[in-house]
DNA sequence: AATTCACTGACAACCGGTTGCCACAATGTG
DNA sequence: CACATTGTGGCAACCGGTTGTCAGTGAATT
C-alpha cells in the first residue's frame, strides 16, 4: 500500500503529457476538463499518464486563463478575536467542501485595510465573505457591486448578508433579569465602529422602555478580556446589578475583575455576554450569555456565496439570512440583590452556589 | 479626504496603462518593477497613470511568469483547536507584515489530506509552514525536499523545524507535583499520530525515573474538551493523585467532568495541563500548565521560511528553532490527599475554594 | 458515388504579466 | 569625423493552462 508521498522534481504539466502520449497540449487540457470532447481510446492514454507523472493542474495559470481561481478571500476585523475562529471554522468547512481554498485575511479593524485588502482580492479570489466590515454602508455597496460578496452582521441594503439576531436575544436577556428582580441594568458598549454593537444598543434600550426598565449605556469598550477591569469598574460604580455585554470576551474579563475587587457573580453582580465563544460554558462561574450559531453562520454565508457564483446551481438566490439567536441560562445571572441595600461586597467568601433564591419582584 | 473605496468596472492592467501612455506594455512592468530601469520622466508618467487607473497588478499573471506567488500555505491539523489559534495568528500576523498572503489548509488530522494539500500549494504557494505534521518522517523530508518548508513540532533531521520544548518542562510540572507530595502520577495521553504526545511521554517517563516516581501513561484520547470526561475517569480509576495531560483542552474538559463526579481539584486531584491556551487562565480552576510560546512559534516558523525564500537576506539560515517552555503554576495542583486514604470522592459539596492548606510531605 | 455530418485532434490566440535581446539615439572618446 | 559606449524603449517568447476555429476522417444519408 503506498503511504501518502509528495512527489519531487518539477511538476509535470499538461505539455509533459501531451508530450509522452505524442497528442496536442490542447486535447491534454481537454481530455482532462471535457473528457466527452476526446475519443475515449486516447482519454484514457492521457488520464493514464496524468496519474503516472502525478499531474496536478497549475491553479495560477487555470485563474488566469479561465479567470476563476477556486479561491474564497475571508475578511476578519481581528483573528485574535476567539468569535471569528467559529466563523473561520465555519467558512473553512463549507469551502473546503466544495474545493474551495480559503484566503484568510485579518483587517485590523482598519477600513483602509479591509479596502485595500478587497482591492487586492478582487483579482486573485472568486468571492468574498467580509465578516463584521468597518467600510461604510456605500463602499460596501460598491465593493459589492465590483464582485460577488457577503457580508456578514453587516445590513447593508443591496449586499447580500447573513445577520445573527442578536438583538432579538436582547430582549430575552432582559426579560430574564427583570424575572430575577433587576431593575438596574448596565449595557457594556463594544467598539462604535461596530454595527452589531449599534444594533445590539438600540434592540436593548428599545426593549428597556416596553418593559419600563431604564438601561444605562456605558463604555466603550475594546472588544478584549482586558476591557473587562475597566468595564467592571465602570459597571460597579453604575450601581447596576446586572450587566448585558457587548460579547463573551469582555464579559470573561469582568468576571476575573469581579473575583478580584471581592463582588461576587451572580449574587452581587450578574453577568449576560453575548457570542457564546469557545470558554463561555467553562469560565468561573459559567456565563449566561446569548448563544449565536456562529459557526453556521460562516457556513451559510459560504452557501450565499457559492450560489452567487454559480447562478445555475444555486436555485432562489437569498441575499439575505437571519440567523436566530437564543439565550443560554449558566450560572453568571441569578436574584438581584435585595432592593434598598448597597450592591457592596458583603461576607466576602464563596457562597454556597449559584442559582439561590427565586425572583424578588 | 478620501473614503477608503474599492474601484467598479475591470480592474486596470498594464496594456491600459501602456495605452494611455502611449508606450509598450513591458515598459510598464519595468517602469513598476524596475524603475531605475526606465527613464525618469517616462516612469513618472507611468507611474501617475497607475495611481490613476487604480492599478493592481494580477497576483495570478504575476506568479505565472515570475514563479513567485507571494502566498505561503499554513497547514494545521485542526483549526477547531485553539492551539492552532495562536499559531496561526503568529504566522498570518508575520507574513502579512513581510507582505505575504497565507493561505490557511485543515489537515483534518490524516496524512493523506496534508499529502494531497501539499502537493497541491506546490504551485500556489512559494513555501509551506506545517503544524503538527502527520506524515512520516519519510514523506515529510521528500515534501522537504521539493519546497521550502518549516515543521512546527516535528523532529525531522533534513528538516528546518520549529520545536516548542514541552518536554523540557515535563520535568517542570514533575518537580511541582513531587514537591506538593505526589507519589502517583498518571500522563493522559493525545493522539499516537502526534510526534509531540509521543517526545512528551518520553521525556516524562524519563524524567519519572530518575527521580524514582511511577508515571503511569492512560489513553490515548483525542485532543478535544469532550474526551476529557473519559480522560478524567479513566484518571480517577487509575488511583493517580496527579495527571500530566497531554493539552489543555482535554484538561479543561477533565476539569469539567472531575467536578460532575465531586472528586475536588485540586484537593482530590491535581490537574497540570499543556500549552497555555486561551481559556487556560479563566477556566476553574485556572489551570496549572506548561506555557508555550505558541504564537512565537510561527512568527519564528515564518522567519525562518521568509530566510529559505530569500537566502540573500536571510543571513544564516537556522534550519531548527527550540523554544523554551517553563512551568506556569495555577490554582489546579496543590499537595497530595493523605497517603493512605483512598482517592475516593467525600463530601461532594463544592468546597470553600482553592489554594488551601500547603504541602503535606 | 456524391454529399452531409458528427467526431476528433491540432493550431493559435489569449489571460496579464516578466524578461532576454536588440535597435536606436544621444553622448563620450580618440 | 569615425567609432565605442551608455541609456531607453520595443519586440517577442514564455509561464501553463483554456477555448474558438478549422481540417481531416469515417460513417450515414440521399
Amino acid at each position: 500500500m503506498a503511504l501518502p508521498q509528495v512527489s519531487v522534481g518539477r511538476p509535470a504539466t499538461i505539455h509533459d503529457i501531451a508530450a509522452v502520449c505524442g497528442v496536442a497540449p490542447s486535447t491534454v487540457s481537454r481530455a482532462l476538463s471535457t473528457p466527452e470532447r476526446v475519443n475515449i481510446r486516447t482519454r484514457e492514454r492521457i488520464q493514464a499518464a496524468a496519474v503516472e507523472l502525478n499531474y496536478t493542474p497549475n491553479s495560477q495559470a487555470k485563474a488566469l486563463s479561465s479567470g476563476k481561481t477556486g479561491a474564497v478571500g475571508v475578511l476578519v476585523p481581528d483573528i485574535t478575536n476567539p468569535f471569528y475562529f467559529d466563523l473561520i471554522r465555519g467558512t473553512q468547512l463549507q469551502l473546503k467542501a466544495a474545493g474551495y481554498t480559503q484566503l484568510l485575511v485579518d483587517t485590523e479593524e482598519s477600513d483602509e485595510v479591509e479596502a485595500s485588502a478587497i482591492q487586492q482580492l478582487r483579482k486573485s479570489a472568486d468571492g468574498l465573505i467580509v465578516g463584521a466590515s468597518r467600510l461604510t454602508d456605500e463602499a460596501l455597496l460598491a465593493a459589492s457591486a465590483a464582485m460577488p460578496l457577503v457580508a456578514i452582521n453587516r445590513d447593508v441594503p443591496g449586499v447580500p448578508a447573513v445577520i445573527i439576531d442578536t438583538p432579538a436575544a436582547t430582549g430575552q436577556a432582559l426579560d430574564h433579569l427583570i424575572s430575577l428582580g433587576h431593575t438596574r441594568v448596565a449595557y457594556i458598549s463594544g467598539p462604535v465602529s461596530s454595527q452589531s454593537n449599534a444594533r445590539r444598543w438600540d434592540a436593548l434600550s428599545e426593549a428597556g422602555k416596553e418593559r419600563g426598565i431604564d438601561v444605562v449605556r456605558l463604555g466603550p469598550f475594546a472588544p478584549k478580556t482586558q476591557s473587562g477591569a475597566a468595564a467592571a469598574d465602570t459597571a460597579v460604580h453604575s450601581g447596576a446589578t446586572a450587566c448585558i455585554v457587548f460579547n463573551d470576551l469582555i464579559a470573561i474579563g469582568m468576571l476575573q475583575r469581579l473575583r478580584e475587587r471581592g463582588v461576587r457573580v451572580p449574587q452581587d453582580m450578574s453577568i449576560v455576554g453575548c457570542d457564546d465563544i469557545f470558554g463561555a460554558d467553562f469560565c468561573n462561574p459559567p456565563l449566561t450569555t446569548m448563544s449565536s450559531p456562529i459557526e453556521q453562520a460562516g457556513r451559510v454565508a459560504v452557501t450565499m456565496l457559492l450560489a452567487q457564483l454559480d447562478p445555475l446551481r444555486g436555485g432562489g438566490t437569498r441575499t439575505r439570512s437571519v440567523m436566530p439567536t437564543h439565550l443560554t441560562v449558566r450560572a453568571s445571572t441569578t436574584a438581584a440583590p435585595a432592593p434598598m441595600a448597597p450592591p457592596a461586597p458583603r461576607l466576602h467568601k464563596p457562597g454556597p452556589g449559584p442559582l439561590t433564591g427565586g425572583a424578588r419582584p
